[in-house]
Formats: C-alpha cells, structure tokens, sequence
DNA sequence: CCTTTGAGGTGTACGACGTACACCTATCTG
DNA sequence: CAGATAGGTGTACGTCGTACACCTCAAAGG
C-alpha cells in the first residue's frame, strides 16, 4: 500500500519540467504561469520544482532553450541573403507559436548557451558570405532587432533591467569567460571584440548604441525613400 | 492640534501620482515598482493610490502618456525624410530616459489617447510628404518596431496578451469609436480602414502581419545588400 | 455660523505569488 | 541488507494588488 493510487508520473526531471511549462505558457499564457500552477499541472507539490531548477529565472532560461531550439538550422548551399532570410522567418514563425516568448527573451539577462550557439551560428551565415567582421556586427543589430521582435541588449552583460550596479567581473573569471567563449562561439568572440576594441571587457557589448540605431534607422528610410520614388504599391506586391 | 506636524503634502491628485511613479521608475526600475512603495514615495498609504488611479494598470497608461508627452512634436517645414528622422531619433532619447518605458508600452493591451495623437500626428508626416495610404501602413509598421523598440500590436484590440478570448464589440460602441477616431484622429482612421478593408472591424488590426514582416525584411536585407556589394566600412561613417 | 456632503485618506484583510527550511521517502550503491 | 542521496512534501514568511468599511476635513448651502 505504500504504492500510491497513481504508480503513473515517472519521476519528475528538468526536462519535462520545462516542456510543461513551455505548454502551459501556450496555453494559458505567460502571466498564469506561476511555479504553483505548474507544480499542479505535474501533478506535483509546487516546492518540487526547485528540486530541478533553481528559481522561476532559470525555468524561463530553460523556457527560452527550449523555443530556440525550435529555430530551423541554417539551410545549406544556399547564398547568405536567402540563408537569411529563411532563418529569419523560421524564428519567427516559432516566436509566434510561442507568442509569450518574445517577452520573457527580452528579460533574460544574460544569454544561455542555447541563444549564444544560435548567434554563432547566424554570424557564421554572413562570414560565409563574405561579410567583414565589422559590417557583420551592425547587421546583427538590425536584422537581430526585426529577428527578436525587440531591440535587444542580450550581450550588454552591464543592463541588469533593475538598476543594479553592474556586479565587477574579475579578471581570471573575465579569462575563463574567453577561453569558453573561443572554443564554442568562435564567431561571436569575433564579433564581440571587434566591436568593443575601445572598451576593456570582452563581454561588455562595448558598441555605441546610437550608432546601431541611427544604422538600422537609416536603411529603413533608405529603402522607404526608394519606394517612395518608384510609387510602390503593395497590392502587387513586387520584389522590393 | 489637529494639523499634522506636516502641513505639506499639498493633497494629492492624478498628476503628481502619474510624475512620481515615472520619477520612482526612473530611479530604482519597473519591477521595484509597486503601488506600496509608491504610496510610500507620496508618504501616502497605499489605498489612497486608488482614489486617483483605477488600479495599477491604469497608472502603468498614465506612466505612458506622460513618456509619449516628451517626445518632441515635429519640426516645421522640413522634407518627410529629416522630420521622420529627428522625431524617431527624440522618441529614442525619450525612451531611453525612461528604460522602463518601452517594456511598459509593450504591455499596453489598447493604445491611450495621447499614442493615438502622436500616431495620428507622425502619420500625417508621411502624408504631407505625399505617401499614398498603403505605402504609409507598411511604412508604419516597419518604422515603427524601430521607433518604439519592439514589433508592435498597439493597434490589435484582438490581442489582449494574457489569452483571454476577444471580448466581442457591440455595434453601437464600434460606431461611437468611429465617430471618435474621425474627429481626433483622422490620420490614424484612414491607414486603419484602408488596412482593413476586408476584415469587419474598424479598430482590429485587420492587417497580415506575415507580410508586414516581411516587408520590413526585405527593406532591411535589400539595405544590407548594396552595402556589402559596396565593401562598405563603419569606420568612416559615410552617408548609406 | 453651523451643518451637511462627498472627495480624499486610512486600516484591516484576503488570496495570490516566489521560495527558505526542515522533513520524509523512494531508489540506487556498496 | 545498510546507508546514502536524489526527489517529493508541508509549513511558513514576506511580498504583491486591491476589496471593503471606515474616518476626516474642506467647501458649500441654509
């Protein structure tokens, strides 16, 4: 009798802990998703959770994995603009399906792997379309912001979101950070010491913001103008 | 005796509990904000808060029409180009001034009257510039996810973000809408109802999204385009 | 001048929430 | 079979938004 009525629920783990609560959000939406509601969707006493994860932070971290993951890989042999392009709306199309996710991505304060590994292996598509390092980070920046669905401080490990001090990284921690970095996300380290050659940190985002804005902005009226000229009309709708 | 020992606190009212939340806000971040501690900020009990604010989402509209409120009006004769430019680049100072805002504005499930004025008015932009309706729409949509930092739904009254099912409008309150938007808002009416010519509703978003995305997609990658093509460098900041 | 009234401020209370901490109980290892 | 340890439980605390009943005090009417 020491066998409950229910010799079902396998054992919780990360995993379908994090699956649940990717469904639950699907359902119900993120606002109702409280480890309580989760716990009970599991079956399970809410304290259960944090046998598994830390706190609610790390389940949406984990959350966040689990739709990137959803992400298309890059299709191959094909030129960088389409590659692009399809990537693109293969994000999309996941954040849509996830449609709380675009919110609590815009949370998360620093990247997990999952998301690191996903931008190495964007960047990769411009390397191997011959971009330069340096035209490839501003692209990042606006494509990123269109990708996302938001303008996005991902890398800024100093935006806290609560206006905290930033906590002061020591410099052995800052070296194992390097080291990790260039063995998984060659491209990324790449990109990210280019950009901040003028600041000391390696995971600072160290790039003036302005001028990612006023980049990103500029095309956009660059390519309005040009439709504007040619009297485009959308019911047709034309190559661009 | 029966004057406090402070005879300051010159009563409170709608307005110095809008500027004191943005001020608070403004100072240890949107997640410390709590209707407590505001009170506590106004040297207030907490429920006195609601003699002047329905409950904390109509603070967190107050908050926003005070934030839209600083963005500069646009410049006097200028072409569309620079006007569009300058006003989207005080939207951004404005925003960022107010890091709180954008994540704010995003929650926003239906657009208060002063959004709706400053559409209206940054629509009329485009049309003074001769842009024909469709080409506004689009042109919106794409502008603005850069202007306000997140691919918007502010106008998708479909949407209210937490799952609920659409509360369905009656008639009489669409045509009072109406009557309201043509008198206030006229800019705004006319992208709206061009927009949503086959959809019933005079305020649903009505638009396909898929293609304003993509819309927006191609501007973007076109831009990057000629860039590459040019070899183009940052470092030397020349005209796109 | 006194009374009435209603807007503005108070106090208490409730049901959410995240989670610390001490405890029990299966399951696996030696 | 014994002991360890990972997984699950129960209770409790401090936070949150806010409903509801109450008080108070400035202005207005007799």
């Amino acid at each position: 009798m020491t066998q409950q009525i229910a010799e079902r629920r396998p054992r919780l783990n990360r995993d379908r802990v994090l699956q649940a609560a990717v469904a639950l959000a699907d359902e119900v939406g993120i606002g109702p998703l409280s480890m309580r509601r989760l716990a009970q969707e599991l079956d399970v006493v809410p304290m259960a959770l944090y046998k598994h994860v830390a706190n609610k932070e790390e389940l949406l971290d984990g959350m966040v994995d689990v739709v990137i993951g959803e992400i298309d890989p890059p299709v191959a042999g094909a030129d960088w603009k389409s590659m692009v392009r399809l990537r693109v709306l293969s994000a999309r199309r996941v954040l849509q399906r996830h449609q709380w996710a675009r919110r609590v991505l815009e949370t998360r304060t620093n990247p997990t792997p999952a998301v690191l590994g996903y931008m190495d292996s964007f960047i990769g598509m411009f390397f191997a379309g011959g971009f330069s390092v340096d035209l490839t980070h501003h692209v990042m920046h606006a494509i990123g912001s269109r990708m996302w669905g938001f303008t996005q401080e991902l890398f800024d490990a100093t935006a806290t979101s609560d206006g905290d001090a930033p906590a002061p990284v020591a410099p052995e921690v800052q070296a194992a950070m390097y080291q990790e970095m260039s063995a998984n996300y060659p491209n990324v380290l790449q990109v990210a010491t280019a950009a901040s050659h003028d600041d000391g940190s390696v995971v600072g985002s160290g790039c003036d913001d302005q001028f990612e804005f006023e980049f990103a902005l500029d095309l956009l009226l660059d390519g309005i103008e040009r439709l504007h000229q040619l009297q485009w009309v959308s019911s047709e709708h034309p190559s661009l």
